[in-house]
DNA sequence: TTTTGCTTTACGGGAAGCCGTAATGATCAT
DNA sequence: ATGATCATTACGGCTTCCCGTAAAGCAAAA
């Protein structure tokens, strides 16, 4: 089991009931910070001191207020402590449920576990404290149920930029000549309508607004 | 100061955490649920038995799971009590700060108080609770100073479900005849074109893509 | 090299969206 | 009633999108 954590959560209900689930089991040392900018300096400041913390538990979405800040969310300070990091546990929690966010941080960012926090939160929680100790990598069920599905695994990231570019407002003329400066490969008008098409089908969308509109609501873009 | 009070939020901790917020004061009954239909059936049922809760503590926004509900966020919850109950006081706690949706909620469902489930979320339900039992509505700070900005306080439901219709694929010939079939005024090819481009350019958008990409964004809808 | 199969590109016709102008309706004050 | 003002509707042109077909490019197998 662990044995320094580190809680990173806008909200001190969370906080708290992390805490008190950490409270079961013998961990020395419990901290825990409500901004992301914090949660780095802390976690630097431990490894320079030479108690480094063995796990992190962060929440993904961090409200913004008066403070301006360098990490502006979970995703940013993930990235910033894997850069150099490999070792240290991560834990996700959060309300955040998009595949798209959870396939990167699994597979880019190895993240140790995503946890939905739901009403199963603080029970599931724990599941993740005993697997991810053990080195085992733990989902939430939920999540496991929604990836296993595979039908929209398929989309590249090719497809995410487009969509986000349209979504930018670029017209499609505008993503091919985008496409051709950048040097990606199908870059003609015409390649680009046949994708679209292509996604088109594969959400049953009517258009692109309608296409655009649902990449949206899953989270792709 | 309030005697019955009903709890609604997903998760277990926040409930924890506005319990022990209510428990300073001396309120004799404060029960909590997860779901929006137990909530309903929880304060319908303190009616029948007369001893009717005087406020409601609700989230907006709740996790769907295996069971099937039939109000599934608390807006359906805060409409079916408002259907026929304007006394009870209703104070939203949410992370949802999306600008519509508070003046709609305070507008047409007269809540009493609506909360930003941030870092200050526990000391702002402090004051939501001393306000509202004086009669008086409060609302977060972060929310007075944004509905006082009043760019988009000219953007009417008929714009908003112009959008809705918009962002589900609708021609705006489809849009058209849903709207001369259920009478709504401006229904006309040529109305819609008109509107959408003034929209258009209080977005700053480009095109129709954009627009609802936007519009989605600030979640309008 | 030729064949085969795939991806990318090119083109053309029809539909939908975008935009300006003008006509019609409705409302209100004179 | 008359005119002024504003919202709604109608229409025509031009652009962009949508979709099918066909050609060109490319790679691996024969």
């Amino acid at each position: 089991m662990y044995k320094r954590v580190l809680i990173v959560d806008d909200h001190d209900a969370i906080l708290h009931s992390i805490t008190k689930v950490l409270h079961s089991y013998k961990i020395s040392q419990i901290d825990s910070v409500q901004y992301c900018d914090d949660a780095f300096l802390k976690y630097k400041r431990a490894l320079l001191d030479g108690n480094a913390y063995d796990l992190i538990i962060t929440d993904l979405c961090f409200k913004k207020d008066y403070r301006n800040t360098h990490l502006a969310s979970g995703e940013d300070l993930i990235e910033a402590i894997r850069a150099t990091d490999k070792g240290i546990s991560i834990i996700v929690y959060s309300m955040n449920d998009q595949l798209q966010k959870v396939r990167y941080l699994v597979k880019s960012c190895a993240v140790n576990g995503f946890v939905c926090k739901d009403r199963r939160g603080s029970l599931e929680l724990t599941s993740a404290l005993m697997d991810t100790s053990k080195g085992v990598t733990y989902l939430s069920p939920q999540i496991v149920d929604a990836m296993s599905r595979k039908e929209d695994l398929e989309i590249l990231d090719y497809d995410i930029t487009l969509l986000k570019l349209l979504s930018q407002g670029k017209s499609q003329e505008e993503i091919s000549h985008h496409f051709k400066t950048r040097a990606i490969k199908p870059s003609s008008l015409s390649s680009i309508e046949k994708r679209l098409n292509r996604l088109r089908i594969q959400f049953k969308a009517e258009n692109a607004i309608h296409l655009v509109s649902q990449a949206k609501d899953l989270g792709l873009i």
